[in-house]
DNA sequence: GTTGATAATGCTATATTATAACAAGTTATT
DNA sequence: AATAACTTGTTATAATATAGCATTATCAAC
């Protein structure tokens, strides 16, 4: 199930808005790769990424994808799935969020959910502690709820 | 603020019995490296336990090490922290829990916590969608308290 | 519009983390 | 002792990520 072109362009827009708003410059290059990581089914990881760049510029190296992720990240458009080595599109980047994933070792699907329960159970954490997050991970692997019908496949 | 030889030898001493009454094997490749992992103020690198192994062993390689954090791991004994890249002691290994961490990024300590209101949301999470999580990776990355008051350091 | 500061890119090399594959040795049980 | 299951030894290499430095682009100030 592929993400409607009407959908990725969406994002797009949101994304330059984002970036124009915060007088940060969404380049040709980092959009690129955001579109990517935004089309694709499944989180990709960042040789995926580089891989599929090469039909769309010329000779990309490591460096460029990362740099471009690091501004991405640092814009919050897009999450790292830290136990997969990934990067996912950010579901709703207009707001900062605690970002949850649920990840099927199965099916390999991956889903950001916001649960205020665990937001709270955060909150409340850090109030008793005294620990200041700046960068929630959080990352359920498991087994989703139609792969755990199937015997195995 | 080094963890005591005391402490250390009752930590060694609970993987014992724990791996006994599971009837699986602490060999001393394995105990070597639970005890490293157990006395390091901080959380190690597969290669700072490489690196450390080299004055217990001779010529242990990346899968002697891998090898034995596989098996502490699988048997509670450890947790990775996975946005580390790096390993560290379980606090009590004799319940299975959902591992929580705090880490400082200024000072780089990290604590395991065991928030029930953190548990409670991620067992709400689970019920709503039906996901059924095996593994949860829970890692807050912020500045502890102690490191809130310090200009920087 | 030239200058200078800042940010972004190009490029090569290399560091770091992790696993594959297969041979050899150990252990526990028959 | 023979067997099966598990553990270790060893070499090689895969996969992920960053360092460092030269070059180019952007934009604001003059």
């Amino acid at each position: 199930m592929a993400i409607s072109p009407k959908k990725l362009s969406q994002i797009l827009e949101l994304a330059e808005k984002l970036c124009r708003e915060r007088g940060v410059r969404l380049t040709a290059q980092r959009k690129q790769v955001l579109e990517l990581v935004c089309a694709a089914e499944q989180p990709l990881g960042a040789y995926d990424i580089l891989e599929r760049l090469r039909s769309r510029m010329d000779n990309p190296t490591p460096p460029t994808v990362y740099r471009a992720l690091e501004f991405l990240l640092e814009q919050g458009l897009i999450h790292k799935l830290e136990s997969l080595h990934a990067f996912i599109g950010c579901s709703h980047p207009e707001h900062p969020h605690a970002s949850q994933f649920l990840i099927c070792s199965d099916c390999g699907d991956v889903s950001e959910i916001e649960s205020d329960k665990i937001a709270e159970g955060l909150r409340k954490a850090e109030e008793s502690t005294g620990f200041k997050a700046k960068r929630p991970v959080i990352e359920l692997l498991g087994t989703c709820a139609e792969c755990q019908l199937e015997p195995s496949e």
